[in-house]
RNA sequence: GGGCUAUUAGCUCAGCUGGUAAGAGCGCACCCCUGAUAAGGGUGAGGACUCUGGUUCGAAUCCAGAAUAGCCCA
């Protein structure tokens, strides 16, 4: 009887009440509408300065520098540029949340091949011919003046599509490297390094590239697989004391044959055994592990007879094409790896060759001009092509007799990395950073200064930098610094009629000066005495005898990396007075490049390095884990992110990641980043939508704490508030975002969503509005929002200026810049740890009292061990979510109170609930309520 | 070929210096709520921790090798 009456009373007058209770009101919308609430966010934020208004707020905080290591000028941004820039604006944005100064001025990359390349292959045929008719100095000028718009326009595009990703940065003021200031500063660099005696010209083999006639840095290459014609060439021994009749030949393997005429030696390695390998009537030398080698390549198996590798020494062959010898020298960088054993050397052409031809005072011939074809000193190969000349190198071979066999070999080989097309060694006059020639201020060399830095001083996150940049430090070669392009620094040199070259401190500080004033054209444009008119060559003691008169400039330019790897001077200390970074943040292929060249200027000038901490992240692939492909990119530009997903949930994405390895990206991971930033957005919107009536202001809630029961569930949130602060601020000062998002993320969904907003819906609802236990959840909530923004903005600025707008109005100050509340942790009952899991216990027993019939948990009662404090059992039905508690001796039961009233306003079975003079069944409280 | 790194549920990842039956989110299945509603809540099923050796009383965790993938270099 009694249920089926209490049931029709149910659902007859199931909303009768809903008018009296305080449901839940925001004007914070549930759908973000990201692609058309961002752009206007971004308005706001620029009329009202956002930027240096925020950085003027926090200038007397202490100071943290990220600086921004410049992307190249060239192109949209792509999702590695996303990545990157995002990384840095958590680091950048969370030095506010712990209390710190972060100002940030992003950087281009401006000068440099890439530019030059694209600009000149889209000359049009006519402005090309008309180029053509230019002097060289009027070529070079033209060229740098369509590079410099090209690069204008490409920063312009960037910048505003990084600002469109909500990033925080001084976009008004960007250093890019070619502008005067810039340039002049890297000059002064360069003048000090100039000074320490550790730059030089040299002539010496290089990556050449024959397409763009100009030497290239390693990071200008890139290996892929080429088809050399490669040849075992006889070349005859002079002199010997072997035991045997036949004529003995030094047998040695190369895959350029178009390098045989500058072959001055023959290496080969003392450790290794060597034989004589009878074949046709010769005898040939090759190692002992290299026979089987060379029986697959001859008709007719060979017959060895073993030689001692010393008696190899001071040996001399002869030329088989040329009127020279070719000593045989040692060399451990002879290898039985593949050839014969014994290695063909042309110092001009080679990186070993040349340091073993130094060694041995051997001439670093180098018979071939910038477009690859032979010089005359060669009159028989005289304007062939290198290519070509492979050809009839070996058929001339063939033709003597000294061609013992050929074939076509695929390996890999170093290509340039703008034309594809492959490159040559080649001896030219280039300038040098030594990396071991001692420092005249310390006494050591970079190569020692850079290893004590990364063993001793640089941090490294992952610790794995460590390792990998110094293996790299440990055996790079001499740093080439010039380039025989247009569109770049000059290296300000001089060279007079007897070939002296003018390249001082004075001097080059003396032009950095002209080039403030002038900008770097003024090298194009001006003769040496021009130029050097108020530099006064006597009062220089470093200065050769010089004839300024009759000198002229010299046209090579910087390699790139040197401009980047002066920002630290160049950018960062022009704008923040500091030369030393706290902490340096890019891609993992950075240890080669912007790291590890910042690093090398910075302690030859001033011998320590640019930055404390070097943070790298891994490259993107797709979600197979396979390098990008260029049609697997383009379906993800970050144009058609951000108009399917927005700034913030790319933002989220990106904190999302463990972005010190591989980074898979697929739409479907930026679909799931929406799902999370949704459910973090409707936690959010659930909280404001309960405090519209909150009358009281923060610092008063903030200040209630204390007199919160250590049993109520407010108490134990803001102690987990507490934790969740603390966990997110070292989170953040580690460079751990997937830690802090993770930590945000689950503080959302389980803490609070799931856990505290669930407990407290009852009193928000159905208590009256004023009372206190609903005014102390309300204020509870205030902090948990109020904190939670403070700690997101970092991640989610936009969302977080939503969120204090929807609390304050829309003249709200921005969420942006605010440190962390960190709140006192408020004492918790010491149960409280046991309460967690019976919590969780009893939603299992409520789960299988379903079959029992029991579907609502409100139609419950349930009976716990006597072990809690009855302190807690107040809040117990609540944080169950059932209508009632009881302590008893035994495990956890579940009783059904389906036979007992149920109260129509909070649908809850009370006991207090009974019939009200309304007619209606209501619970104490609830008839309080209403009244 | 060398340096650095990664390989844990369908997917994305935790798992610190080796120690009771391997964790989370998403997805999936089932259920509840309909007073957060193009929301919210609960329960559950999913794993030879890439492979092969080794060290150890004990290894996802340390060592060696292999495979696959990425970055850099030759």
């Amino acid at each position: 009887m009694f249920r089926i009456r209490y049931t029709f009373l149910m659902t007859s007058t199931k909303h009768t009440f809903k008018d009296s209770l305080n449901l839940p009101q925001t004007n914070f919308p549930m759908k973000a509408n990201l692609h058309q609430f961002e752009p206007q966010r971004l308005k706001k934020w620029e009329a009202h300065h956002n930027y240096s208004t925020l950085m003027n707020a926090h200038k007397s905080a202490p100071l943290f520098v990220c600086h921004d290591g410049p992307p190249y000028a060239n192109g949209a941004i792509h999702v590695g540029h996303l990545l990157n820039k995002l990384l840095k604006d958590m680091v950048v944005r969370s030095q506010f949340t712990q209390g710190r100064y972060g100002p940030f001025t992003p950087g281009w990359d401006c000068h440099g091949l890439p530019i030059e390349h694209k600009v000149l292959r889209e000359l049009s045929p006519e402005k090309k011919s008309k180029l053509s008719t230019l002097s060289s100095n009027d070529q070079r000028l033209a060229i740098r003046n369509i590079c410099k718009a090209y690069a204008e326009k490409h920063v312009a595009q960037q910048s505003a599509q990084m600002k469109r990703l909500l990033t925080l940065a001084d976009y008004d003021n960007p250093y890019l490297t070619f502008s005067p200031a810039f340039e002049s500063d890297v000059l002064n660099v360069f003048a000090k390094m100039v000074s320490e005696g550790i730059v030089f010209r040299q002539l010496k083999p290089v990556h050449w590239s024959i397409s763009n006639q100009t030497a290239l840095a390693d990071a200008e290459l890139e290996y892929r697989d080429h088809v050399s014609q490669t040849a075992g060439v006889a070349f005859p021994i002079r002199h010997h004391s072997f035991d045997t009749s036949l004529p003995v030949y030094a047998l040695i393997w190369t895959t350029t044959p178009w390098t045989l005429p500058a072959n001055q030696a023959i290496a080969f390695n003392p450790l290794m055994d060597y034989v004589l390998a009878e074949h046709a009537n010769r005898a040939y030398i090759v190692a002992r592990e290299r026979v089987d080698y060379l029986n697959s390549h001859v008709s007719s198996p060979v017959i060895t007879h073993p030689i001692a590798a010393t008696a190899l020494t001071n040996l001399v062959a002869q030329h088989p094409f040329m009127d020279q010898s070719a000593p045989l020298l040692a060399a451990d960088f002879v290898t039985a790896d593949d050839g014969t054993g014994l290695v063909h050397i042309a110092p001009g052409h080679g990186l070993d060759d040349y340091i073993l031809g130094k060694a041995h005072n051997l001439p670093i011939y180098s018979p071939v001009d910038a477009d690859g074809t032979f010089n005359d000193t060669i009159p028989w190969l005289t304007g062939v092509s290198v290519w070509d000349a492979n050809t009839i190198i070996c058929d001339t071979l063939a033709g003597s007799g000294h061609l013992v066999f050929a074939y076509e070999y695929t390996h890999s080989y170093p290509h340039d990395w703008r034309s594809k097309t492959p490159v040559i060694f080649r001896s030219t006059d280039q300038w040098f950073i030594g990396m071991d020639i001692p420092l005249s201020g310390t006494k050591k060399t970079l190569r020692d200064m850079a290893l004590e830095a990364i063993d001793t001083t640089i941090d490294f996150h992952p610790a794995s930098g460590r390792s990998r940049l110094r293996s790299m430090i440990a055996s790079r070669p001499d740093w080439c610094i010039s380039r025989q392009r247009s569109w770049g620094l000059p290296i300000p040199a001089f060279i007079d009629p007897t070939g002296t070259i003018l390249l001082t401190e004075m001097s080059v500080n003396h032009i950095a000066k002209r080039i403030q004033k002038e900008g770097s054209d003024c090298w194009y444009r001006q003769s040496a005495s021009e130029l050097l008119a108020d530099y006064t060559i006597e009062s220089d003691p470093m200065a050769p005898l010089f004839d300024i008169a009759q000198a002229t400039p010299l046209y090579d330019i910087f390699d790139v990396w040197f401009e980047s790897g002066a920002s630290w001077h160049a950018a960062l200390y022009r704008t923040l007075n500091t030369s030393q970074a706290d902490v340096y943040l890019e891609g993992s292929d950075q240890h080669r490049g912007w790291f590890q060249l910042s690093l090398l200027t910075s302690l030859a000038v001033q011998h320590k390095p640019p930055f404390k901490t070097l943070v790298t992240h891994g490259f993107i692939v797709d979600k197979d884990g396979r390098k990008l492909s260029k049609s697997s990119g383009n379906a993800l530009t970050v144009d058609e992110l951000l108009k399917t997903h927005g700034a913030e949930v790319l933002r989220w994405w990106t904190s999302s990641l463990s972005y010190e390895n591989d980074i898979k990206v697929d739409n479907r991971f930026f679909i799931e980043a929406g799902d999370h930033y949704r459910k973090i957005r409707n936690t959010f919107r659930f909280m404001l939508s309960t405090i519209w009536d909150l009358p009281d202001g923060l610092s008063d809630c903030l200040n209630r704490i204390p007199s919160f029961s250590n049993t109520s569930i407010d108490c134990y949130v803001l102690h987990q508030l507490h934790h969740l602060e603390k966990r997110v601020l070292s989170g953040y000062a580690t460079y751990q975002f997937q830690f802090v998002s993770t930590a945000l993320y689950d503080f959302c969904n389980d803490t609070l969503s799931a856990f505290y907003l669930s407990s407290i819906k009852d009193r928000l609802y159905c208590d009256k509005p004023d009372s206190p236990r609903r005014r102390q959840s309300q204020q509870t909530l205030r902090i948990i929002v109020d904190s939670l923004i403070r700690l997101f903005s970092p991640i989610l600025p936009h969302t977080c200026d939503e969120i204090r707008e929807s609390l304050s109005g829309n003249n709200a100050s921005s969420a942006q810049g605010q440190p962390a509340l960190t709140i006192a942790p408020p004492d918790i009952h010491p149960q409280w740890p046991a309460i967690i899991p019976l919590r969780k216990h009893v939603l299992k027993a409520l789960e299988s009292a379903k079959q029992d019939g029991i579907e609502n948990s409100l139609d419950a009662a349930v009976s716990i061990p006597q072990t809690i404090d009855s302190a807690f059992l107040p809040e117990l039905p609540d944080l169950f979510g059932v209508s009632r508690v009881f302590f008893h001796n035994g495990p956890i039961r579940i009783n059904s109170l389906m036979d007992e009233p149920r109260c129509e306003r909070s649908w809850k079975r009370d006991a207090t609930v009974k019939q009200r003079p309304n007619g209606h069944m209501l619970s104490d409280r609830d008839y309080d309520a209403i009244q």
